[in-house]
DNA sequence: TTGAAAGCGGTACCAT
DNA sequence: ATGGTACCGCTTTCAA
């Protein structure tokens, strides 16, 4: 940048209000310091700007992994999406279920001193403490594992609601929902527990009796490498106990809905002849046999909602700021869903 | 810092030294100041530190979009590990085939001043002349799309012999390749175009004849939401034509699988009874109907290669480095594979 | 062994 | 409207 203010024959004040278009500059030089910053092809210092500024325009991400979990990679991108747009870079930590990689990449994030955390899935709340010490905005995505934190939280309801009345629509009277249970228990409400109660309210909503449609809960818990699938084992579970008559299962997530169809395939039935399947996140249904129809969550809408949070946060420090944003759910209809067959056996 | 110094009643300086634990402390002092820092909770801050060490510690990825192939999230995981595992945080970038997302990107990651760029999937080869004009080292992983790079080389081959020879093996003689074209022909060779080499030399190897084993190439490029996948259609022209009659399909990767099994599917047909298939990367191949075999890549090597190079740059600068390593594919088998049935019709 | 001072690349205050 | 100067937090000569 002193190269630039020499080259324009001005002080480096003059050619830092020129680029920055801050304070008052004589069109003659601004000129010149434009045609220096082309002449020299002058990039900014990141680093000494943040010094200077105490702003790293830098975001910090956790989540546990995309690679146990597809949705994951979706709710990542729409932010590092909406965060780009916004002018924010953004660091990453997949914490793989490992408690020493979340407290090294909090400890990345502090070192880079992040504007913003967001927050997709904490594997121990415990180990934001730091971040809470050095009062770094937290953004909590559909989880709420921390008080201190503006939250965006994702409504089941709709979705549920337009599942279970298209499967009752297609005749379906009896539907199974399987789904997790919550991983860790440190938040009042998990968002497992809230598709569990969606799932009997839109039964309710619907007119369906709820001891003809049973829930299945196992551990979410990522399988290991070739292991059968969680979903895999709750299929198999609910198909060979008494609540074998369903004929409808709507799944808590695409990785459980992946792992019923595999079960439903081992035993020769069809999707959607035999029974119809909903998932739930819209993360690979698409790329399921057949196309499975999904309750989707609302990616860009969460990208938003976070980029605009945080955009609250740098602007005005200790103002009243809505601490909660809502968004809701929808339901992706594709091939998996189909009439209700005649009772079998 | 310089609370630390003065609470330890000593000089920056002193200070600095013990901290980074370089030059000559007395023990006193280095005892001193060990405690004053637990008792101010100092946390270096890496603006200052980059800005005067001219490093920042950060790298820069490259990828075209994990929402569309499952692959990127194995591999950027991979590669996050390594680095972060080797002290270094990570810029994403996912380009989703959009010009200004690249573009953007790359201005990001020379803001940041990264020390390195790890390219999986550039969009366009051009937009990289901004790094490499700041001398940005860049490393390539399975393509060659920068001249002035270092490279990783993936080689197919072994895991498509194993391929090939397990169906074999199974009794199958007609097998079908279903991969993709290259979606942009910036480089001497592609990925696309080894993979389909490879198949023909895996056939060759183990005796069977190209004639009987067709090569089906279609457009990589990602369907439109809840349009049919690429796969679907290429396996829906390929059973519907003359080559019908194959027993066996590789696909040339996961997400061609999962469109091949799509289409099977809408036939009635069933994996592994009346075909049997085998994927490519071993990225969603265990979430599919049937859990299916797979072509892997080696993540964990890739990630460790890329560190290496890394590491490597940024010790000596022009020393003579190695400009590619290579690492090798293997099979992965699942339940998509199994005898080849009698032929039909 | 220790400390003072300069400087990395910017920005902001205060004079002029 | 413009320039001088101090300073952000840390590292590194150089002298003591």
């Amino acid at each position: 940048m002193a190269d630039v203010a020499r080259a324009a024959r001005v002080s480096p004040t003059t050619a830092a209000r020129a680029i920055y278009n801050s304070g008052y500059v004589s069109e003659e030089n601004r000129k010149r310091v434009m045609e220096a910053v082309e002449a020299t092809g002058y990039r900014p210092n990141l680093q000494a700007r943040s010094l200077r500024l105490q702003r790293t325009y830098t975001l910090g991400l956790i989540l546990s992994s995309a690679k146990e979990n597809p949705f994951y990679t979706h709710i990542s991108h729409a932010i590092r999406t909406a965060a780009s747009a916004a002018g924010f870079s953004m660091l990453t930590v997949n914490h793989s279920y490992s408690a020493e990689a979340e407290i090294a990449g909090i400890k990345q994030f502090l070192d880079h001193g992040v504007e913003a955390v967001i927050l997709c899935h904490a594997l121990d709340p415990r180990h934001l403490k730091p971040l809470i010490r050095s009062q770094v905005p937290i953004i909590q995505v559909e989880r709420q594992d921390v008080e201190q934190a503006y939250s965006i939280a994702i409504d089941p309801l709709p979705g549920m609601v337009s599942a279970v009345r298209l499967l009752v629509e297609q005749g379906h009277q009896r539907i199974a929902f399987v789904g997790a249970k919550a991983p860790t228990a440190h938040e009042p409400s998990t968002p497992e527990q809230r598709r569990v109660d969606a799932f009997a309210i839109a039964l309710e909503q619907c007119g369906l009796s709820v001891s003809d449609c049973p829930t299945v809960l196992g551990d979410y818990f990522p399988a290991a490498q070739d292991d059968d699938l969680p979903g895999f084992k709750l299929a198999e579970q609910l198909l060979s106990g008494p609540d074998a008559r369903v004929t409808g299962i709507i799944a808590g997530s695409d990785i459980l809905a992946a792992g019923i169809l595999q079960a439903i395939y081992a035993r020769g039935l069809r999707v959607p002849d035999d029974i119809s399947i909903i998932g739930y996140d819209d993360s690979i249904a698409q790329f399921l046999s057949p196309p499975t129809s999904s309750i989707a969550q609302p990616y860009s809408a969460i990208g938003d909602a976070v980029v605009g949070f945080v955009e609250d946060v740098v602007a005005d420090d200790a103002r009243e700021i809505v601490r909660e944003k809502r968004v809701t759910t929808a339901l992706i209809a594709r091939q998996s869903v189909g009439a209700a067959p005649k009772p079998r056996a």
